[in-house]
DNA sequence: GCCGTTTTCGGCCCGACTGTTTTCAGTCG
């Protein structure tokens, strides 16, 4: 994904039209703001849309649509290298210290010459900031202070760990503060989102300034980097802020839904409400002609009265879910207790951790009906992969646990088969048909073009004895981006051949996407969620991929039933 | 620079916090 790289080029090219001189350059200051903002929550890879797609994401348009061509192109946009190299200052590496923005960094370099971080820190360390107009002893010391933050990178953080590192902030405040009334986080993690740039908490309480006091002592924080009394920030020893708003109970539900956005759904919202004569803010729903509050408590009741039906966080992204919602088409969306197996596990016979009844016990416990191994098959020397003379061993072991817990749940046996480059299987065809299942995944040549990787997949489709595509683009996030197919053919084809598209749950994995899970519904697909776990305890990892099909709008009648497919 | 159910021109969100002011500018979300 481009992305996250091209939303940062046009932040960047905002904050140098907000350092040049007396141009009144507000507003398209802020487009190029919001410009990036449309581009890095695009769920798609923007490097893979023409100049039509492009222009229909709201927020881009003819300028920055070819800004963006020019640069998946030649990996540069004009505009920005002049504006760079007209400006004396390194404004990117200023930008990122906490507390500097273009007007201060101007007047930095306007009184004292500071044109990078170098320089900036022997001022401050020389005490020269102090004595300029609009800057203190307490900016200059921030600033020194905040040097050693702008090496830290804020990279975005995988939505397990941003969850765990909530639900510890969240359990922490209601265990020392007992004025606290609900308590909640909103943001891309309430949404659901694969990863999250920084935790929103939301809290009602009795006594805000208490309540902002107990954030701030939270032993876990690295740094405070604000402390209101109805709004904080921090900065966590795990690089990653937090931020807090304290609000009255009676408006929870309004806040919740303002601090949940995203950007753009709540745009939408807000809009609706205008034509209905209310107005929407996170103090609460209003008739706009007597300020009377028709709406604060819930985020229900608000949805209810703009659009008829409450609209769930996961589907709020980019203001078409209030279509649906309007007209009472939104899906009713999965959750955990829909998902009756797990079709993709690892156990000691290829690089598991543990044994295949230590798993079958643990999917009992889960309450599956079914479960599947899908230990690796074929070439794959990393995984320990089984081999043809393996075969026997690891059927017979499945065979014995599938009559030894045959009436608390059925065991299955199958393979995460290796795909070869030309899309044959990496195993003997016969031993594959002895399976109850095959999920056929690609491991190896990941950086293929379009087409190879097209017809790879049209070539595995092909192939009867396989159920299940294993984890379809080969991402591992933060890692590598994955490999791009022709999306509707491959799952038209799919859905023909009855072949299933898996999520897998993983949260590294997380693939498909969800926006991918759309497409291949729409195409017909039958989807499978799997945890793809190598321990006992990576199979709890299946609410990550419920959060994926939740996000796509998966209703249950999507996903898979294997046990239709069995004798 | 972007946008449009008042559409090709004329609008474009705003409030909290901080540090510096003595009523506000800059930053941030």
């Amino acid at each position: 994904m481009i992305n996250q790289e091209i939303a940062q080029i046009f932040r960047n090219i905002a904050n140098y039209l907000d350092m040049e001189e007396g141009q009144n350059n507000f507003f398209r200051i802020r487009a190029f703001n919001a410009t990036a903002d449309a581009v890095e929550n695009h769920p798609e890879d923007i490097a893979s849309l023409n100049i039509y797609d492009l222009k229909k994401i709201k927020g881009v348009g003819d300028s920055t649509a070819k800004d963006i061509l020019e640069y998946v192109k030649n990996g540069v946009i004009p505009y920005y290298e002049e504006l760079k190299a007209k400006s004396p200052v390194k404004l990117e590496e200023l930008i990122k210290i906490q507390g500097m923005g273009p007007k201060r960094i101007k007047k930095l370099y306007q009184e004292l010459g500071v044109t990078d971080l170098v320089s900036l820190k022997l001022h401050a360390e020389a005490g020269n900031i102090a004595k300029l107009d609009g800057f203190g002893e307490k900016s200059q010391a921030s600033i020194i202070e905040n040097l050693q933050f702008a090496i830290v990178n804020k990279e975005r953080t995988r939505i397990d760990n941003a969850l765990l590192i909530a639900e510890k902030y969240i359990d922490y405040l209601k265990s020392k503060d007992t004025n606290i009334v609900q308590i909640n986080y909103g943001g891309s993690l309430r949404r659901r989102n694969e990863t999250v740039g920084d935790i929103d908490l939301l809290v009602s309480s009795k006594d805000p300034v208490a309540t902002s006091k107990v954030f701030v002592e939270y032993p876990e924080i690295e740094k405070v980097l604000g402390n209101g009394d109805t709004k904080s920030s921090v900065w966590l020893k795990q690089k990653i802020q937090v931020d807090l708003r304290v609000i009255n109970d009676s408006n929870f539900g309004a806040a919740l839904q303002y601090f949940t956005g995203s950007k753009d759904h709540n745009v939408r919202l807000r809009k609706i409400a205008i034509s209905k004569g209310l107005k929407l803010s996170e103090y609460g729903l209003f008739r706009k002609s007597n300020d009377t509050l028709v709406a604060s408590k819930t985020e229900k009741e608000i949805y209810e009265v703009l659009v008829n039906n409450y609209v769930e966080p996961e589907l709020r992204e980019d203001g078409n879910e209030l279509d649906l919602a309007i007209d009472s088409r939104l899906p009713k969306l999965i959750d955990l207790a829909d998902i009756k197996g797990d079709l993709q596990m690892h156990s000691t016979h290829s690089d598991g951790k543990n044994t295949m009844e230590e798993m079958v016990l643990k999917c009992i416990d889960l309450g599956y009906a079914n479960m599947g191994f899908t230990d690796h098959f074929g070439n794959l020397y990393v995984a320990n992969a089984v081999k043809e003379d393996g075969f026997n061993a690891y059927f017979d072991e499945i065979l014995a646990l599938k009559e030894k817990y045959k009436d608390k749940i059925k065991v299955l046996a199958g393979a995460e088969v290796n795909v070869k480059p030309n899309g044959d299987l990496d195993f003997t065809q016969a031993y594959l048909e002895k399976l109850d299942f095959v999920v056929a995944s690609v491991h190896s040549s990941l950086k293929v073009d379009l087409k190879v990787a097209t017809d790879r997949y049209l070539n595995v489709l092909d192939n009867p004895v396989v159920t299940i595509i294993g984890h379809p683009t080969g991402r591992i996030i933060g890692q590598r981006p994955g490999f791009e197919f022709n999306y509707v053919s491959v799952f038209q084809k799919s859905a023909e051949k009855g072949i299933v598209m898996e999520i897998n749950a993983h949260p590294a994995r997380q693939d498909l996407p969800y926006h991918l899970v759309k497409s291949a519904v729409k195409q017909g697909c039958k989807i499978q969620i799997s945890t793809d776990a190598h321990s006992v305890n990576d199979l709890e990892l299946m609410k990550y991929g419920v959060f994926v099909g939740r996000k796509a709008g998966l209703e249950s009648k999507n996903l898979f039933n294997i046990q239709k497919q069995l004798p």
